[in-house]
DNA sequence: GCGCCAATGTTGGCTTGGCCAACAGTACAT
DNA sequence: ATGTACTGTTGGCCAAGCCAACATTGGCGC
């Protein structure tokens, strides 16, 4: 078996159980990356959080849509700099995240059931040297 | 870093370095799959090799219909199943699925770069066992 | 001050992949 | 004979990722 196609395989495993633990609370992963990514660094700019997260500009101005609907974030025009919005995660939208961890950390565990601990911390330190930046 | 986050990364790292290669002679992953499948199970209808590969029949249409164009296999009606088609690989596309061998095979090893013989195989091994169908 | 360039949010569109529905033609079991 | 299942094909849908264009705004040099 192809290691490239072994590592696509396994990928597709993880995304299975991620995604379906997350559509429980009705959010796709791009969600989490954002909210993770608002309490990782606080709040900022849409183009700031895009940068961060790898998510598109463009493709944010949804996401931040869908959060801000249900009130788990905030959009508020930034006085210092008009042309951007600053994004804040609401109490509500920390205690979802909460909620969130929960469920993705639960399902890292389903992913990597098959392994014990000292397996996990190897397949880890293995994935990172490969994605790790190459000269 | 989350596991499941990590596999993408490698995930995509492998894909970028595996379709750069697979560009270099103008396929697709799907083109390379479906020429080894042929290779490896010999000629077969559409409806068994995208059983095989994981193709929607659909799809096959016209991933058959490139290499077909490319006189790298031929599509010959099933004399003795007259709805089926028989997908048979050329000997130009033979040599070319060589080729693509060869290309694929460096990429797996620019790919694997960063580790040991021992580190790979140990990889290949965890990777197995996290794919492997559940209970 | 003016002029120019860069950044931001937004809309719109394009492409790739994967999936599904429908259909006509064919095989096959009952 | 009749119904059921399979095949190839067309067509369409959807999710993700990407890019272009645009108006607005900021910041720079002069």
């Amino acid at each position: 078996m192809l290691p490239s196609r072994l590592t696509n395989h396994a990928a597709m495993t993880a995304n299975r159980i991620v995604d379906r633990a997350l559509a429980q609370a009705g959010v796709r992963r791009y969600h989490y990356a954002l909210l993770a990514a608002l309490e990782e660094y606080g709040p900022a700019s849409q183009a700031a959080l895009g940068r961060r997260t790898g998510i598109d500009r463009s493709d944010m101005v949804a996401i931040v849509n869908d959060l801000a609907e249900r009130h788990l974030l905030e959009r508020a025009p930034d006085p210092d700099d008009r042309r951007r919005n600053i994004i804040t995660v609401t109490a509500e939208g920390l205690g979802f995240l909460t909620h969130l961890d929960r469920l993705v950390a639960d399902a890292q565990d389903e992913f990597l059931a098959p392994l014990s601990a000292a397996d996990r911390r190897h397949l880890l330190d293995l994935l990172t040297r490969l994605v790790e930046p190459r000269d």
